[in-house]
DNA sequence: ATGGCGTTATTTTAACGA
């Protein structure tokens, strides 16, 4: 089967480029990030015309992430246990849930429990969203070790926009992203660490860089210019990870009218 | 040079993004 993931940048303004891609992608699973809708706005139509099922979950105008599935959906789960929120209005408090983004969705989709994952951004390194941004990876981290510990053999693929770069090859210039977010040691240890518990980045092997990107700025001519930066990311579990057979990031998306910011990141698993 | 662009909402500016 073949699973991607999306950051559309609005569901509602991408709705018809996500849908002829799925004409031609041949993509089973779709996990989209950034859907930045409620439920009852998510245009299901176009996804359920083509065959496909929807799950989504999405509070407000920001974040909202989704899953797309043509061979199941079961079990569906909105956030992971003890996933942290972020208190906007106070503007700097750290706090537990109920006040939590729509951030993580999960299902099983033929055997694989699929996450679609969009970590939030951070902001600055010296904004509490930055810490917010941390304690959320951890949270996801302990969540993942104890997947695997729960099934060694659990197959399990964490998929979306991670907003980190793990390597430095990962970003256009690490001049311009010397004292920003994204490339910083506490957040690539923060991605390490959910690596550390069994899971590992599939696409890479299959897409080497430098110079491999799955996002580029809509300003300043980025993407002519191949200014990109690597963000976005399929892990797998071992047992996953031993199915795969191909990856790739179709950049071609990221040309046209009207074009997310980021490109689809896809990969091929073997029945 | 906080510019450059895109999206959203109890919009006419502000918040967010990376």
């Amino acid at each position: 089967m073949r699973l991607a993931t999306w950051n559309v940048n609005s569901i509602r303004t991408r709705v018809g480029r996500v849908a002829d891609w799925l004409d031609r992608a041949e993509v089973d699973v779709l996990a989209i990030q950034e859907t930045k809708c409620r439920d009852e706005q998510f245009p299901f139509e176009p996804f359920e015309d083509r065959g496909y099922e929807v799950a989504h979950a999405g509070f407000n105008q920001w974040n909202g992430v989704a899953l797309v599935s043509r061979v199941g959906l079961d079990d569906v789960e909105i956030t992971f246990p003890g996933q942290p929120g972020f208190d906007r209005d106070a503007g700097e408090a750290l706090i537990a849930a109920p006040v939590v983004d729509a951030r993580a969705i999960a299902a099983t989709c033929n055997g694989v429990r699929v996450w679609s994952l969009y970590v939030p951004n951070g902001r600055a390194v010296a904004d509490p969203h930055y810490q917010y941004k941390l304690e959320w990876l951890a949270t996801l981290r302990d969540n993942a070790e104890r997947w695997l510990t729960a099934d060694p053999q659990a197959q399990i693929a964490l998929v979306g926009d991670w907003n980190i770069a793990p390597l430095d090859e990962d970003v256009w210039s690490l001049a311009y992203f010397a004292d920003k977010t994204h490339i910083s040691e506490p957040e690539r240890k923060a991605f390490q660490a959910v690596l550390d518990t069994g899971f590992t980045d599939v696409v890479r092997p299959h897409t080497p860089g430098p110079g491999v990107y799955t996002y580029w700025d809509y300003t300043q001519l980025r993407f002519p210019r191949r200014e990109g930066m690597r963000i976005d990311f399929i892990l797998a579990t071992a047992a996953l990870a031993a199915r795969v057979t191909g990856a790739h990031i179709d950049r071609e998306e990221r040309k046209g009218k009207a074009p997310s910011d980021h490109a689809p990141v896809v990969v091929d698993i073997a029945d």
